[in-house]
DNA sequence: CTTTCTTTGACTATCTCTGACCTTATTATA
DNA sequence: TATAATAAGGTCAGAGATAGTCAAAGAAAG
């Protein structure tokens, strides 16, 4: 069963296709839309349109208010790539580093194929056998090792 | 009399036969469905359906929550693949990884590029912080599991 | 009898949904 | 203009819905 809140997502990615320079929605008229409260919405958005993944969010309250939606441009591979290495920190969990991995993609950075064989080395399941406490710290290690080859 | 997981795993191969792209199942719903506890399916699953034996299993916790299962098309690279990973053992130095990446690049499995970003993830480097004395276990978990990936 | 495989359940982790309460901007009115 | 009413959107904690882990008990195989 598709979850609600991938439901709005999709809805919502639809709108960004078909509008070249970002989109404001009402938070009130698409939670009525899609029967739920109000704060689903900003669930949607905040779990789903983030930064990390590529995507400009502002609002404004009171009358008129809105929520705007853009998508970030991407003129600059090599530029963000460093960008994006050098702030990513000295730890990393699975979960942030797919999300790199995948913007890594929508940049054209590396292939889809890459995509996958580059979280297969970065996964738990590679750091199985890393204690617990370093996983985090090897895996960002990793990602930037290979990332750092790929651009230079 | 048959054991359970043996019942429930020909159920699910079943599933599989039948759907040409992978299936996706509720692991209560399953659970109920058999009459047992909900981790007996992971047991299925972490005992039958494993990436050795061409499964790719993912899954998402939560409301709509899933397990999802893919059966790996056997193709000549991952068999032959498959009988590589099978002989490089529990460990594996820098220079050995590297002799076995620049045989994958001569057999066609992966480019020259790649190559090099594989060599970069199980570099001394990138593992500078794994110990010792883990660090060539380590190195063969990361090559093992990025290597099936792309053949799969 | 020992080892390995299976089954179970208590506890944990993660993701989604909901609602009460809060903040801010605009508009109407005294 | 000051103030009140109205019209948005924001936050956060808790409830609900799934799945994961691990160790111990039980069963089967060697």
């Amino acid at each position: 069963m598709a979850r609600l809140s991938d439901i709005i997502e999709d809805f919502i990615k639809d709108m960004l296709k078909e509008k070249e320079n970002g989109i404001e929605i009402q938070r009130n008229e698409l939670a009525t839309y899609f029967k739920c409260v109000p704060s689903q919405i900003n669930y949607v958005i905040g779990t789903r349109f983030t930064t990390e993944k590529g995507y400009y969010v502002e609002s404004k309250r009171g009358g008129g208010g809105y929520i705007s939606i853009k998508q970030v441009s991407i003129s600059k591979p090599y530029e963000y790539m460093m960008h994006v290495i050098l702030s990513m920190g000295e730890t990393l969990s699975q979960q942030s580093a797919e999300i790199y991995i995948n913007n890594f993609v929508d940049y054209n950075i590396i292939s889809k194929e890459d995509s996958v064989m580059i979280k297969a080395a970065v996964s738990n399941n590679a750091l199985k056998s890393v204690d617990i406490i370093k996983r985090n710290q090897v895996r960002v290690d990793i990602l930037k090792n290979m990332m750092l080859r790929r651009v230079v």
